[in-house]
DNA sequence: GTCTATAGGCTGATAGAC
DNA sequence: GTCTATCAGCCTATAGAC
């Protein structure tokens, strides 16, 4: 009888036909996603991150230079495409009020698909450590910039009342950003049974935010 | 000669005259909240604190326990105060444009004391952890429930529009949060050079969400 | 391109002297 | 109550086999 017999957890994987770098690539930054969402970057270790990936740990120095890399590469590529969009939203031709609006169900929008990405940015915001990569604050600028855009042109077309645009992005995102990064407190103090309402979903905040933003800054306020 | 002279850092040293627990503690205290508040908890480390304290890193298993202990301490310390003074603004008979309003402007004043506070409860918030200790939990609630209870009670007396109070604490505690986290890397981007304008003080921008905030719940627009 | 094994550094906690 | 010295555990990164 064989001293080691072969390992029938290693039998029963299928073993892939062959290697796909692209795939561990792609598991890695969604595993670490997760993970770094969840803990910070601190509290993250390698070890979660390749264990939720299902790769070892080893593949994260050789395909992002190690932890730090595969930091900044998630936070570029998910800040690319959102400062992209939102962007376009606020140098398009649409009246100020649409475009606020627009900007908000975008924002949200947007986290839907990457719902790590509003606390990362978050954590960026509040260490200042990484948020200062060249391949990342461009992104974070044109996210804040775009709604700061938006207000001012509504204040320039006096639509808006001639309010700070500076401060009030900052109410505004600061309101979509704190509700998204909570969202999880909410669930699981509702499944705890802490709270006695349902939580409200985004579609609700989002409703929400529109309408007393809007009405906030009319110049010529709303008949109800 | 002998081998060892006295170490003269030892001697330039004053000794004091006798030991202090209490100032070891709060020494702790101060330093701990600072630096969790600057690297979050895994980003902290016992030998950072230890060291910006003045004291040895022994302490802090010694008076608190340990780091989570000595991390629960700040918490609930800072989190007591703040609750009962928001708690009894909400339950005292003002009307609630006035409560709302004083409710913003105490919220950010009682930070100043304590500006390592919201980033610690931000932080749980998202990673909630050790958000629902018995001794934390309740004083959270305390504090976003007394402005849930200002605006519905504003709904009541249809001072406020029937917008839904869970919903709208959750964006005006938001912005407040989302300002005050992010005051240094607002400062830090002054410095840097990198925003053109001044950045907003917090008076400026309690003054913006005062009015921006009570605007778009009134019932009865108010005339420009 | 992937894996195993391990080096090397740092962390939080504590035993024991004073 | 405070300090020094030290430990075991965990971390990231890398060398080298396949």
């Amino acid at each position: 009888m064989p001293r080691t017999p072969p390992n029938p957890r290693r039998a029963a994987r299928p073993r892939r036909s062959t290697w796909d770098p692209d795939r561990t690539r792609a598991a890695l930054l969604a595993a670490a996603e997760q993970t770094f969402a969840e803990r910070g970057f601190a509290g993250a270790t390698v070890e979660a991150i390749a264990r939720r990936a299902g790769v070892n740990k080893a593949m994260i120095s050789y395909h992002f230079g190690g932890k730090e890399g595969l930091y900044g590469a998630i936070l570029a590529a998910a800040a690319t495409p959102a400062a992209e969009r939102l962007r376009e939203l606020a140098t398009a031709d649409i009246p100020p009020v649409e475009a606020l609006e627009r900007y908000i169900e975008t924002f949200v929008e947007l986290t839907e698909k990457n719902p790590h990405f509003p606390p990362m940015v978050l954590r960026e915001l509040m260490e200042g450590g990484r948020l200062f990569d060249e391949a990342f604050f461009p992104h974070v600028l044109a996210i804040f910039g775009s709604i700061r855009m938006i207000i001012a042109r509504g204040i320039a077309l006096k639509v808006f009342r001639p309010v700070d645009p500076l401060v009030t992005h900052l109410a505004v995102v600061g309101s979509l950003l704190f509700f998204l990064v909570t969202e999880g407190v909410r669930e699981r103090m509702e499944k705890k049974g802490i709270i006695p309402t349902p939580r409200p979903l985004p579609k609700d905040f989002v409703a929400h935010l529109k309408d007393v933003t809007i009405r906030g800054l009319l110049a010529e306020p709303p008949r109800n």
